[in-house]
DNA sequence: ACAGTTAGTTCCAATTCGGAACTAATGGTC
DNA sequence: GACCATTAGTTCCGAATTGGAACTAACTGT
């Protein structure tokens, strides 16, 4: 299978990775979430191959993520800017971020410190469950099949 | 620059994306945490090339995500199990998973239903501070740099 | 002796990437 | 009017990676 056609999948995340998940995009949606919003900031910024990033602000706008906005005519210019949908993804940015801070960062520690600004700390993130507000794990969760997939999502005991 | 040196770079994600941030390897995750482990499970649910999947498999490995072990000797035969750094990758791919099923999922709906078994309810993850206990959007956040990296890591406003 | 199992490796053509140069549309300066 | 600067791309080429298929290694069972 080709990973181009990995968006035909029933499934939530192998469909969410076709938009977000080629080399380089979360790194160009977090410069999003820092307020970046012009290619050459964005090229300058990841280092990447203009080509490239023209490829993967082209798949996140026509995606949803990203919508491309005129900020001057004469000539035509266009920014990038985060929808709804697109900033949406920041707890998956915020818990790969904190994920790193935790077992990847050097001796200098994380460069960067994520505070909330309504109590002043910083965020620990963690997964809870909104409806009775315990924090959960993996072991915590079930999965139900949709039935429409029945039997053809979840791998069996046989392998 | 190239892909393969972004984790050299002064930035948790991007630090987090050099070792989960492959295509195919976050779907390998996914096939993890509904208990796959073997080589040939993998192969045969992702559909991915033999030698990317090896090659991936092995990045996790040396990342400290995934570890190596043995099943059984004569023939000496290994299978891949997360450790606890790979376990807390969870709430990345549970908001991945969300956000998939909010934006993308097709007419039959999400594929699966994440069940919090110690309530019952379906989880509804949301980013939160543990700190005060309410949620958390990209504007209640103020990022502050280490000073090892000062002025490097935000864009100015200048560009 | 021969097929089956499991975890890979090897080979090749096709695609994608990294790096650099180039284009288009326009404004400002000498 | 000629020339440089700005901005958002596109084009070109050699190198690296991918997808697909076949092959290898080390056994077990019949």
């Amino acid at each position: 299978m080709r990973w181009q056609d990995i968006d035909q999948q029933p499934c939530s995340l192998a469909r969410s990775l076709a938009i977000i998940g080629d080399n380089w995009t979360l790194l160009v949606l977090r410069d999003c979430f820092l307020g970046v919003r012009r290619f050459d900031d964005f090229q300058q910024r990841l280092g990447v191959t203009r080509h490239v990033l023209s490829d993967r602000l082209r798949k996140l706008a026509d995606g949803g993520v990203l919508e491309k906005v005129a900020y001057q005519e004469r000539p035509l210019r266009h920014e990038y800017r985060l929808t709804t949908m697109g900033r949406d993804l920041y707890p998956v940015i915020a818990h790969l971020a904190q994920w790193g801070d935790k077992y990847l960062a050097g001796d200098a520690g994380p460069p960067l410190v994520r505070v909330h600004r309504q109590c002043g700390e910083p965020l620990e993130a963690k997964l809870q469950c909104s409806h009775c507000g315990d924090s959960v794990e993996p072991k915590d969760i079930r999965l139900e099949e949709n039935p429409h997939w029945a039997g053809q999502l979840l791998p069996t005991k046989a392998g």
